[in-house]
DNA sequence: AACTATTGATAAAC
DNA sequence: TGTTTATCAATAGTT
């Protein structure tokens, strides 16, 4: 710049502001115009002013279009819906945000399976194929875990069941006979408790 | 800019085409966060490489948060028909359908790949699907390991040459000079030997 | 990656 | 806003 050193703060002066960002901004649009037409690259730049208004910018083709690209580039390569099986509350919006991307992860391994197969895949591509399988098979155990977890609380509930069906009895008997020292129909000294993340994988 | 002046044409050779990438990125990106910072601006910023690669800034919060607000504010001021082709935004119902879809022909899919019904997995349909994950892991590191170990067979070939080549030639001083004690061009007291097994994943 | 000669961007002033 | 000008910053070519 010119005539005095810039402060990386924001300009407290309205007017050197406005200036100031009259003046980058068309610097910028144009260092964005230039570095996609010199290296062939796609660019999109969105400029909100303090005051609202929009400035924006995007090369080969529409906003719109990139936008598109930009989501679905990202959708596929996050991994925070799968570390996040169960959030607690979402709205329909966020669940289809969250479907879609576990979708976009699933269709990548298919494309690839089915791409060509190894046979042609260069080490990079190996390396994204070996974490889509992880991913794979995160899904995978988390639904075997999910099963096993609801067996487990049915046959937990069945124990309680059995467990008072059992006294009942028990009770009936003494109730009924004088036998004392009378053998339990089940030892009930090993409760079936099973910790919570012993299945963990 | 420094020693010639800038044509505005993409850069033909490939590598020159490279380093003005990372550099111009480098300044792009600066340039946009300093606008931010100077005069309060919020910006989005998306670069695609030509190769594909996604370089982004979000100031003042995240990308999604920008295009949600870049949406909303076009979808105010421009006409129905521009966003008609492909709606980012659907009501409920319409995503759902989508997504449906989406998951059947995904099912269809990984049926194809594993040969049974996924659709309601039970328990042994998920060994087997494990299973598979496991193989196809375990063929993605293979193929990873046949690349390093090709790359090592290559490295220790040149070695082998230049070391044959470094004889011939120590071999051909020595026969035409009367010098004793004469220092070898490369120390071989440490071959380039690698045990195997050593990129064992 | 680091350097440097130039060009390009721009802050201040008008 | 547009123009000018003195400076600073970015970077093309080179090593």
């Amino acid at each position: 710049m010119a005539r005095g050193k810039v402060q990386l703060k924001r300009i407290e002066n309205p007017v050197h502001r406005q200036v100031t960002f009259c003046k980058r901004r068309a610097g910028l649009l144009k260092k964005a115009k230039e570095l996609s037409v010199l290296c062939d690259a796609e660019i999109g730049l969105v400029i909100f002013s303090a005051h609202g208004k929009l400035y924006e910018l995007a090369t080969k083709g529409s906003m719109q279009g990139l936008i598109e690209k930009y989501l679905k580039f990202t959708r596929g390569t996050q991994p925070e819906a799968i570390t996040e099986p169960h959030p607690l509350v979402m709205d329909a919006k966020e669940e289809a945000n969250v479907i879609k991307q576990e979708i976009e992860t699933l269709q990548k391994g298919i494309r690839y399976l089915f791409g060509g197969g190894l046979g042609t895949m260069a080490m990079d591509e190996l390396q994204v194929l070996e974490k889509n399988l992880e991913i794979w098979m995160y899904h995978v155990r988390s639904m075997k875990m999910n099963i096993m977890s609801e067996e487990i609380q049915a046959l937990r509930d069945k124990e309680g069941t059995l467990k008072a069906a059992n006294k009942y009895l028990h009770d009936l008997v003494l109730e009924n006979t004088s036998v004392t020292n009378f053998v339990p129909l089940v030892d009930t000294s090993y409760p079936l408790i099973i910790q919570d993340g012993i299945f963990q994988l």
